[in-house]
Order: structure tokens, then sequence, then C-alpha cells
DNA sequence: ATTCTCCTATCTATCAATAGGTAGATAGAT
DNA sequence: ATCTATCTACCTATTGATAGATAGGAGAAT
């Protein structure tokens, strides 16, 4: 039979509440009775709030990449559609936000070791986004302003998209990316 | 002498911290602290917690959108201009997010006042926006989606540059908008 | 085979801190 | 005498976190 996997249950879990309503969102005890536990039974698994909100930006942001693949691999235009794809199926698909557009937002309320690991998810993506717009000819100077522009506009476009409860404006905004 | 007008302190420093760590992030009792008067006398000036929120909301877009002026006034090239400017003073001078960016990002968790509120924002954003890309020549259509590119990249665009603690990003990332 | 030991995963029970909110009194100004 | 703005004092709910007990399984020692 599949066991259980409590704990990565309660990231699911914890992921999905983070994603609606930052990291204030998700608490042990609504964790807990959904999984239908006790709340100090959370705690075996994560010791603190602050360690399972790392495990949390962690998983999120290998869960990511590990969809992306390797920027050096596909066609560079494939990639970059792959990449605005990424980001459209996390709102569409989960009908949630971007776990670390929303960390992003309220980062400077977070717990450091939560806020250092939202910020390597900025980092990886830049990273990421940095060579594909190289190996597509672009000079470093500009790969590195379309990097980021790429993720401000998909982050961005979230919002927008999330706050007007229209998915439609999500398309419109990105439109121009791909 | 200058009255103290506690309301508008109250929102002041509410404000602050909403656009720090989101709607969590201000309490009555760390509020009034700060102001030096007790929690219960914030209730009297914003009864409960999601009419604070709601005026926050409110006076924030008030506030943007007398900064940006006529949509129909300057030339557009200038007003865009101006659009994007006023992003980049709401993160370099105030060194905070935008509050319905934040307020955006957790929009599912907010009391329904709160929402609506920001989800006004931003259709005055997208309504402004729209006005002045129609002015410049732009068919209505293509007006839409840039407008909700504009918004998405400058939004976007704060939360990256906060997350990586780097005012430079934000630059990079809208560059190509003005 | 039985017993002992240890580990895993949960439980009960509780704590201190903080949250939003309310009732009713009070001081001062109009 | 009324209104404004504050106070004191309290309530209930929720939060993250901890101590200590318990049940069950795995492996080793007898």
């Amino acid at each position: 039979m599949t066991k259980p996997d409590t704990a990565e249950r309660i990231l699911d879990i914890a992921e999905k509440a983070a994603r609606t309503g930052g990291y204030n969102a998700f608490s042990f005890r609504e964790i807990a009775a959904e999984i239908g536990i006790k709340s100090a039974s959370v705690h075996y698994h994560f010791p603190t709030k602050e360690a399972l909100g790392e495990a949390l930006a962690g998983r999120y942001s290998d869960n990511f990449f590990k969809v992306l693949g390797d920027p050096q691999g596909a066609e560079p235009a494939e990639l970059l559609k792959r990449y605005v794809a990424a980001y459209g199926a996390a709102l569409k698909q989960d009908g949630l936000m971007c776990l670390c557009g929303v960390f992003g937002a309220e980062i400077a309320d977070l717990p450091p070791p939560v806020a250092r690991a939202t910020r390597a998810f900025f980092e990886r993506n830049l990273d990421w986004l940095r060579q594909v717009h190289c190996r597509h000819g672009m000079a470093p100077e500009q790969a590195e302003k379309a990097a980021a522009h790429m993720i401000a506009a998909l982050e961005g476009a979230m919002i927008l998209a999330r706050a007007m409860g229209d998915a439609a404006l999500f398309d419109a905004a990105v439109a121009r990316l791909s």
C-alpha cells in the first residue's frame, strides 16, 4: 500500500494555504486538522514554523526547476515558451499564486531562513533565464535585463489576474513575452 | 498648532506595516503603541480591522492617482514615464512594496471589503493606462494588453527588487517599458 | 522463541503571547 | 448638556511551542 508520508502531506497543505494568503495563512493546527492528527505531531516533522516555511520554499523551487529542465538543453525559444507556461500552469491548474511571489511580497517580515530560501528561488530564476537568453545570442547586459523583466512580468501577471479574478488578464499581460 | 489627526497617523502606521508584511502585519495594538494610545482608541477611529484595511487601500489608491494626474492631460509619453516613476518612487523613496500589490498577492484571504478596494485599485490602473495608450494611437485591443503588461511588470519588479534586496533590479526589469 | 532496547510517530495537556473586539467610565471642549 | 477622544478592564479565539506519556515495530541479545 502507499504509505501516508505525513511530511509530504503537511507540505502540500501548507503550500496551498501559503500560496493563497502568505506566510501567516498556514498554521500548525489547521494543517493537523486537515490531515487528522494533532498539531504537536506536525512539530515532530517540522520542529518550527520557520523550518516548515523554509522546506516549503525549497521544495517549491526544486519542483519548479525540475519542470523547466536544463537551460542548456532544448532550443532557447522552446525553453522560454516552457518558462512562461510554467507560471501559467501554477496560476490556472492550481488556481494559486506563485509561492515565492507571495513570500517575496512580504519578505521583510519573514524569518531569515524563509527569506533566504525565497531569495534563492529568484536567484535560480535569474540564472536560468540569463543562460537561456545568452544562448539566444543576447549580450550579457541585455540578458540580465530581459531575465529580470520576464520574472517581474510573470509574477505581476499572476497578482493582477488573481486580484481581478480574471485569468485572461494573465495571458494579456504576458502576450508580448513569448 | 497642527492637530495630531489620529486617524491619519493610524493609517500611516498601518500602511507602512502592511506594505512590509501584508494584511496580517499590522495590528491594533502595535499601531496604538506607536502612537502612544490604547488599542481601544484605535477602534474608535476604525471600528474593525476590515474597515481599516479598506480605508488603507482607498487612501493609497487616491494618493496614487493624484500623483498621476488626468490621463487626458499631459503627453502620453510623458504620462507613461510618470507612471513608471510613481512605482519606482514607492519602492525607492518609501523602501516599501505597493500596498495593493501585497494585498493582491493574498487577495483570496482578505475580507471582502478589502479585496474590493484592492480590485478597485487595479481597475483604475487598467483604465488609466488604457486611456493613455489609446491616445498614443494604439488599438483598444492592444491597449488592453499593454496596460495589463505594464501593471504586471511594475508590480513584479517591486517584488523581485525587494526579494533580492537590490533596487537596481527594479530598473533592469522595467527598462524596456519607458 | 522470547525478551530487551530503541526508534518512530503519534497522543494529551498545557503554556505564554498575541489577536480583534467590547462595555462602560472619564476628562475636556463646545 | 452633549460630543469627541481617550481610558481601564476584560473576553474569547488563535497562535507557535513544549513536556511527557503511549503504542507499535525492528533488531539484537539472551
